[in-house]
DNA sequence: GTGGTCTAGACCACT
DNA sequence: GTGGTCTAGACCACG
């Protein structure tokens, strides 16, 4: 049942944040292999925005093959592939860390410098968990 | 002379685009403390874009304090103030720092973790799939 | 409703006299609290003005926290805070009185003639020379 | 000898805050009736300026009579009509008068509450003198 | 030649 | 139909 906490910015689409929230759910495991999602229209409603937009998003993750659409009972259900939630969570893992790396070497950081700083740094500096 | 490459993608806008190279530019010294830019029509054509869409980019950077015009006809220079180039590195590694962290924690690294994948992971893995 | 009379002079900006004027309009609930703005394009058209230039005081205003956009297509209103738009107030009434009273006394005013000069003084004196 | 504080901001044209400056420091009688003024050129690297600057602003100043050129020795001279500094002065709080409770009255202020602001207010809070 | 503003008009993504 | 971005090109005041 796990209710996601959504939260966006005006800054990019919509649609793209669901996604990119959503895989994150299904990679962390926060949605489950198998679970069955709510509707459309209450998912909407739970994260505020447009069905349409929530509509859009999940047809996209549906094209990724990480939910799928049951033929008969017309729910949607995060994918059975246990390999290819993994595989995401790694894929998005690799992403991360490539964009991260690269940044920080980009402003001058080394390679130690980066671990150093990851080391002493404290989420919650200006976020909350 | 320190020309900066540029490289703009479709997702996000491109004065926004700037603005981060610029401010990675800034932050790596690639853009030195009190070096004169280059007037907004030739970086414009140097970036291929629209002199507008520079200028929009470039009034925003002086929002920051990260540059300024001088006199209002002399031209564009990188702030004097070194603290503030400082500043703004340090800025940009934590912005960095802190987004890598929590999109990673999410999907169910930890700490130690992350920070073993950081050591065995070589720029241009991109490739390999 | 609550339609604004625009004018404009050639001496500044024409975006920032817009941003002025809204400005006011809201300080003064001319413009309600939550209340949903006209669009872009007609509120170009009604001023008489270029929809981008337009957009661009709005976007100022909103970068100010006055107005917002409703998920980037619902239109624009203003702020809900009330307590925004009273500080915006007062924030005026100091800006005009700060300056008022240093342009003043800079030409050899005392408060105590200043006070006196207002008490006395009839707006539509401007015709009298 | 009295030399003046300058102070610009790039929002206006330099020469018009330079005029604006004068204009004050006439009218306050900071510069006296009859005082011969430095060179062009002086004022100019006083003020941290283009000379064209600050001769377009002194060419404004006389020609609305405020100073004039001695025909032989070649200086420039604070105007000897203690009359029109004077109506100068009276002007300037006319003008200051006019628009400052224009602007206060637009935002829900009463003559009354304006007067009592102003009493209270003190030139400080956010300037020095 | 510099930055700044403005208009005109097109296009886009999102709801 | 909404806000947002971008291009193209012109114009202006300033230095």
């Amino acid at each position: 049942m796990a209710s996601i906490k959504w939260s966006f910015d005006n800054e990019r689409p919509i649609y793209t944040q669901i996604i990119e929230q959503l895989r994150q759910a299904i990679a962390s495991g926060e949605l489950c292999v198998g679970e069955r999602l709510a509707s459309v229209r209450d998912m909407a409603s739970e994260a505020g925005v447009n069905p349409n937009t929530m509509q859009r998003a999940l047809a996209e993750l549906e094209r990724l093959g990480l939910i799928y659409t049951a033929n008969r009972t017309g729910g949607r259900f995060i994918t059975e592939d246990g390999g290819k939630v993994k595989a995401t969570r790694m894929e998005l893992a690799r992403e991360n860390t490539a964009a991260f790396l690269e940044a920080m070497e980009k402003i001058g950081f080394s390679k130690g410098e980066i671990i150093r700083l990851l080391e002493n740094f404290n989420l919650g500096d200006d976020n909350n968990e």
